[in-house]
DNA sequence: AATGACAATGCAGTATACTGACGAATAACG
DNA sequence: CGTTATTCGTCAGTATACTGCATTGTCATT
């Protein structure tokens, strides 16, 4: 006969959305684990891997690009900024946006990062067996495409 | 040939991490739209569940149930104190420990809004098949469980 | 009984995520 | 050309998530 208490760890763990919030917060700790040397969140992470195949974009095309609130991508490039991995400045064309490039430092710190992000999602999918994580990926990504437009930082 | 935002998308979109992150996004936004009379967050009702089950727990307990940071245990107790759906008060047992009960107006609001938090729950997994949603609640339960103790908030 | 280890909570500070409102610049339309 | 609408960025405010430190209470050992 189940206690109350594996009544409720089946009553959560039954609840998608509490295993998407643990799977997140696993990734961010082993993201943050295995990048510790650069003192780079993953948002951070993926704005520069934006910004080092596009450079000179405006906030909000970073926003889609890296499915990114707005308001949340304007604190990120300030703190970027604040560190010298990244410069911004209005466009010429446009004196609304400001255009963000990657600085020398900062896209040499994107291209020596990459290792240890990459090790950080090899960890986290180490427990599947290696059709398993092609199959949680596929899910993943038919989710993620399918329910896109409820999110309020879609892509694109 | 691919575009410099084809290969873009396809970086970020094979990273498990980033995945996982615009679910989290995805989800959160599908249960506040579902449970907007309410007025509640995912993590609120969490620690209303857990109080549901177990009344008079102690916020270290609550956090080790919920997978919630305990810090954080303590600002959304704090917030729905102020809201009336739980009471604090110091053991008597044990004087460092702060007891959370639900009031009579928190465990209605805890049952009342169970099928709307179960309504995002079923949105979230529509876009895939019946045998898809069990294939990937299965192999979120087994990356959470095998990496349960890399979040700072492992269960139990 | 005093001491020291440990446990529960609190507090300050930071990062992500979002809402709503606003000002400035541009684009669209008549 | 001028009015209107839209777009980009910002600001203030709130919630989640975490780190590190401090405080208080309990317990074990002496």
């Amino acid at each position: 006969m189940a206690s109350t208490i594996d009544e409720l760890k089946s009553k959560l763990g039954d609840r998608p959305g509490h295993l998407i919030r643990r799977l997140h917060q696993i990734h961010v700790a082993m993201f943050l684990e295995e990048c510790a040397a650069y003192s780079l969140t993953p948002v951070q992470y993926a704005v520069m891997t934006v910004l080092a195949i596009q450079p000179k974009l405006d906030q909000i095309s970073i926003a889609n690009e890296a499915a990114i609130d707005r308001t949340n991508v304007a604190d990120v490039l300030a703190r970027l900024e604040e560190r010298c991995i990244v410069t911004r400045q209005v466009s010429s064309a446009d004196r609304r946006m400001k255009l963000a490039v990657l600085t020398n430092e900062g896209a040499r710190i994107t291209r020596d990062m990459e290792a240890a992000m990459q090790r950080a999602q090899d960890r986290f999918l180490a427990p599947l067996a290696a059709d398993q994580r092609v199959e949680f990926m596929r899910l993943m990504d038919a989710l993620v495409n399918a329910n896109n437009a409820f999110s309020r930082a879609p892509a694109r």
